[in-house]
RNA sequence: GGAGAAAUGGCAGAGUGGUCGAAUGCACUAGUCUUGAAAACUAGCGAGGGUCACACCUCCGGGGGUUCGAAUCCCUCUUUCUCCGCCA
């Protein structure tokens, strides 16, 4: 959420940068903004001024009931009656803008970055980093949900017997697999000084409207009713929610964390080929990382970040590209983000397997993380986040990329944790 | 799930209808003293809205009510603690 005194002063900008998203009506919502905030703060000083009045017409009252007067006393009770009246209406006034207001700003994305370049789709994202040789398979190279089924260690049929499509089963060979990827991306984030962390999975309505998946995405999340608790769909949400309400000081910077969950999406109208296997799921596996950080200071932990997955990929010796994503493919709270794509050789296309943004202040000023700063007043802070990484179309790549005649090889950097070099 | 108690500033903790945004202690910040640190002393020290700046307004777990006036009384929800029950 964008802060009012920011859409008071920057319009042009604004209206600049939601041009980029190709965001519609962009003026007019803006300029209602800006209207409604206006009789907002009329209304809020019109409310003040009488409740000023009654507040001294009371501790008058109670002196003079004190000293006995009680037939002033009295009199001056008349008045405060209509001034009670009058702030009624006020206060209900000032709450009706407040709501609209904020129904208007929950409407508004993110403005993005300079860097991000204008474009509609995912077409028009930028690729701006491509590394690894993309290997030669073997006559009659399989995609992985073929591999998954041959070397028999995901069943989707399995998964669809007990819960339906999109929570595959993961046996012997393949559950150790996921697991050694689980705490080979930990121990790779601890050691580059995260902290890790163990969330609760399922989430409450403050914390989704603190990360921004209420109250647009609300679909997209699966909801246990009884309780009102929301299944996170990635570990940003509880992670992030830590920091809901806090006031920072500015040595407290930088937060760095980590977490493996497992994420639940709905995935409501996806569909087709692009689904298949591993591609898409309702529940994954993914480990995350999280930052919060000094406004001076986001930009260069962002970077940081890019490298940090990229190091994570190289180690794995995946191919793998960065993509700069365009204005009409960024998220709706984010300002800037890279996505890293590694190259499925068998389904030959690439698949996303982290996005690392730069939210700015957008998620700081619906959570209220701010920090002292340095002339002691508060100010909202960057968060940030990043997948380190997505666990399934890792695998997915892991298996069509090491696949040989005689089994699937394991990364060397894998070996140790999964403690065997071969599926076979 | 049942019975009882409680929720106040970063923490501890006073405050039961007006002079309370709130005592006191600790922590924190600045200064004095010191070669430096500690101790001691002095001062400052919650948040949000609003304003050029003041003024002013709001906030004592959340929501609602009583009252001219609520941290204080009433209702309700949430959370925590103790006891009982069930249980990984």
């Amino acid at each position: 959420m964008l802060t009012l005194a920011f859409i008071r002063e920057n319009k042009d900008a604004i209206l600049k940068g939601l041009a980029i998203r190709n965001f519609a009506n962009a003026e007019s919502i803006i300029d209602e903004v800006i209207e409604k905030d206006a009789l907002r703060r009329t209304t809020q000083s019109e409310l003040d001024n009488k409740l000023s009045e009654s507040n001294k017409l009371s501790k008058e009252i109670g002196k003079l009931f004190q000293s006995g007067e009680v037939q002033k006393a009295n009199l001056i009770k008349e008045k405060t009656g209509q001034l009670k009246e009058q702030t009624k209406v006020l206060t209900e006034r000032l709450s009706n803008s407040e709501s609209e207001l904020n129904d208007l700003l929950y409407q508004i994305p993110n403005i993005p970055n300079p860097l991000v370049p204008k474009g509609n789709s995912e077409e028009d994202n930028e690729t701006i980093f491509e590394e690894g040789a993309i290997p030669k398979l073997h006559e009659g190279a399989l995609p992985h949900w073929e591999l998954a089924k041959k070397y028999d260690i995901i069943d989707f049929e399995l998964g669809n017997k007990i819960t339906g499509a999109g929570f595959p089963v993961y046996k012997g060979k393949g559950a150790k697999l996921q697991r050694a990827l689980i705490t080979y991306f930990l121990d790779k984030n601890s050691d580059a000084g995260y902290t890790e962390i163990q969330p609760p999975l399922l989430i409450n309505e403050a914390s989704g409207f603190g990360t921004g998946q209420l109250p647009d995405k609300e679909g997209q999340m699966y909801h246990v009713g009884i309780d009102n608790l929301y299944l996170i769909p990635t570990a940003e949400v509880p992670i992030t929610n830590i920091y809901r309400d806090v006031l920072l000081k500015e040595s407290d910077f930088p937060i760095c964390n980590t977490a493996y969950t497992p994420c639940f999406r709905r995935e409501a109208g996806s569909y087709g080929a692009h689904v298949r296997g591993l591609n898409r799921l309702h529940q994954f596996d993914k480990v995350e990382i999280v930052r919060i950080e000094h406004p001076d200071k986001s930009y260069e932990a962002l970077d940081g970040m890019v490298n940090h997955v990229k190091s994570i990929l190289q180690e794995l010796e995946l191919p793998y590209r960065i993509l700069r994503l365009c204005g009409g493919d960024l998220g709706f709270t984010s300002a800037l983000t890279y996505d890293f794509e590694v190259f499925s050789t068998a389904q030959d296309r690439w698949l996303e397997i982290s996005s690392v943004s730069n939210f700015e202040t957008f998620q700081a000023n619906r959570l209220k993380l701010r920090f002292k700063n340095s002339e002691g007043k508060s100010q909202l802070a960057h968060t940030l986040n990043g997948s380190s990484l997505a666990l399934p179309r890792v695998l997915a790549g892991l298996l069509e990329n090491y696949q040989t005649e005689n089994g699937i090889k394991i990364p060397k950097v894998l070996q140790k944790y999964t403690g065997f070099d071969i599926i076979e």
